[in-house]
DNA sequence: GATTGACCTTGAACCAGGTTAAGAACAGAG
DNA sequence: CTCTGTTCTTAACCTGGTTCAAGGTCAATC
């Protein structure tokens, strides 16, 4: 990772108050798609969300540690990848607004996370520690349900990304990126996307070359 | 397919009550260890399973229809694929005693199911149907927990293979199939096992040449 | 016991995508 | 303005895996 992305220090994450109250709204209507929420399990919700603000480039969640949060992005867009055995980085996730991200491995099992996820823009974001998110999910069954349907809608996704990287040559990936994603490749460095797509930027540059002489 | 892979008639499907006492018991011993259940809701959840069993190489879930339901096995094992552009057959999960399967896509959008669902043994399974699933986990909320947790480590399982197809190569993938399905490799058609692993059966049989040569 | 069809294997030619190495374009810091 | 690090591209070569075609094995059926 180059050297301008360095992790933010814990003074910085405690980020002001208006965060939340600027970005509550996004999550509450996101959630309302789903269940219907009572004000008091509404109130419960906001009050344990986290919120905090990253510049572009910083680490929101390090590798190597056990994962005390889910995130929830507000604005911007974070990336969650992994380092395999030769060092090289691999993207498994990009996140936009509206999107759950981290490493529901570690949180699940409590061992260090294999993830890491980082900003790609400057972002406002809300952690929802996964004790808090236990507690939630206890006390009001509502949002147990809407993690169910959460979790299953994403488990359909992943199906379909297995299905892609087994079934679908890396430029079909391309264009199914650019249509999923379609403002993404104006700001984030190339290479990433190409970690994504499971290439290499080489190969990457080859095919958008390709691309340009048509 | 093959022409001893017909599918089944639904007479053939409506199996013997025995089938329920006997395996009852796993299904409902796989989610205590999730989540605790009362009397009633045992009760419930057995009166709306509905049990059926398949002799090896029948059909359980034909693609193209609507999915309306779930699929537990309690004895044998299906696979669960999709047929690709040039009809070729990719397996995408090879479920096993205690597995849930199934075209969640389908089930949950209602749209015509792409995976088709097959008994690689003889094996019995509970049916869970869709708006009973829905009608249990709104009426006792201890089933939204148990398959929240369910979706959640199936989501985990999902990025590792994500993870697997990006950045091992088929002989690394062969082990770790190996090791995920000790016994499997007994009895389902080596074709099937390629597929699971994104390669040909060629190349499959040259891996494991190189294999017995050591 | 001959035929048929499914499955598995082999080998040769081929290709999608990786590797290595080098240069070009660009941004930030001094 | 220049130095430095980073990203993106190009090109030559390499390789893991595919394709195609053929032969071998086994089980089911007549």
């Amino acid at each position: 990772m180059n050297q301008h992305f360095s992790y933010t220090n814990s003074a910085r994450r405690d980020s002001p108050a208006y965060i939340r109250a600027v970005d509550s709204h996004l999550i509450l209507s996101n959630i309302r798609r789903q269940v219907n929420l009572e004000p008091e399990e509404e109130a419960f919700l906001l009050a344990i969300l986290v919120p905090a603000a990253f510049k572009q480039g910083e680490l929101v969640q390090p590798a190597g540690e056990v994962t005390r949060s889910m995130i929830h992005v507000n604005t911007g867009c974070l990336m969650t990848y992994y380092s395999d055995r030769d060092g090289d980085e691999k993207v498994i996730q990009f996140a936009t607004v509206g999107w759950w991200t981290g490493d529901l491995h570690s949180l699940t099992t409590h061992e260090p996370s294999v993830f890491e996820t980082r900003a790609l823009a400057d972002s406002t974001i809300f952690f929802l520690p996964g004790v808090r998110m236990d507690e939630l999910m206890s006390r009001y069954p509502v949002f147990e349900r809407y993690f169910r349907i959460t979790f299953q809608n994403s488990l359909v996704t992943h199906q379909k990304r297995i299905i892609q990287a087994y079934s679908f040559t890396a430029e079909e990936r391309y264009d199914d990126f650019q249509k999923k994603y379609p403002q993404l490749e104006q700001f984030v460095p190339l290479k990433y996307v190409a970690s994504y797509l499971g290439i290499t930027p080489e190969f990457l540059s080859k095919i958008r070359r390709k691309r340009a002489h048509k």
